[in-house]
DNA sequence: GTCTACATATAGAGAGCCTACATGTAGGCT
DNA sequence: AGCCTACATGTAGGCTCTCTATATGTAGAC
């Protein structure tokens, strides 16, 4: 998977995994790996930038949390978290159907 | 439309906007703007640089002409690009899978 | 003389994803 | 004791691509 087409999208993903249920940033990206079959692997040093830069425009909240000796963070979908999810969610079917259409082969003179 | 979301997807519309015929530039961002019915709004300062980027990387070959007394430059696929389409093709079908698939909503505990 | 459409090009900014590194706990193996 | 792996978080710096803004120039309409 080229990492620069995840540019963009990187948010709507996070949000997305932790629609269902509250998790730390380690889980997120074993999360992420699950649904996506093992199709991404999104590295420590993208995701939890991106779980800050979430929580620091208002779309999660955080708490820490100590469990079996280890220090995690769990984040939470806030209301304004859940707008934008939804926001995502439309702007990526939005764009998936514009590059699809432009990506579709040409049918030729024949079509 | 998100910039950002472009990244990363910009070699593959070009490549298939000149599948059917060689284009050049202006004409491009035109053809562009037509097949995804007025979404894609791609400045020139996007489209030029991409372009002798992919002609460096052999997928593009270009031929300059005078049409009215205007400068042109007419980009074509070469072989090499032709086979970078299919493979921007099948990334994109994957692609698009993949985060269709991680951003599908939770049917919660009921589904 | 001015404006718009056509046509190409570059410089610099901005943003975010990645690599690499730093830090630390828990538990298994030798 | 020492080493390794899994778990867990975080930052610094690099890289690349897209965008904005700007520069240049022709053709044709008004």
């Amino acid at each position: 998977m080229n990492p620069d087409a995840l540019r963009g999208h990187m948010d709507a993903l996070l949000l997305s995994v932790l629609e269902r249920e509250p998790l730390h940033g380690y889980a997120i990206i074993e999360a992420l790996q699950e649904r996506s079959e093992g199709a991404l692997s999104v590295p420590t040093g993208t995701v939890y930038p991106a779980l800050r830069r979430l929580e620091r425009t208002g779309c999660l909240a955080s708490e820490w949390a100590t469990v079996g000796g280890r220090r995690r963070r769990t984040y939470r979908l806030t209301d304004a978290g859940r707008k934008q999810l939804a926001a995502e969610r439309s702007a990526w079917r939005e764009f998936a159907g514009v590059i699809g259409s432009v990506l579709r082969p040409d049918p030729g003179p024949a079509g």
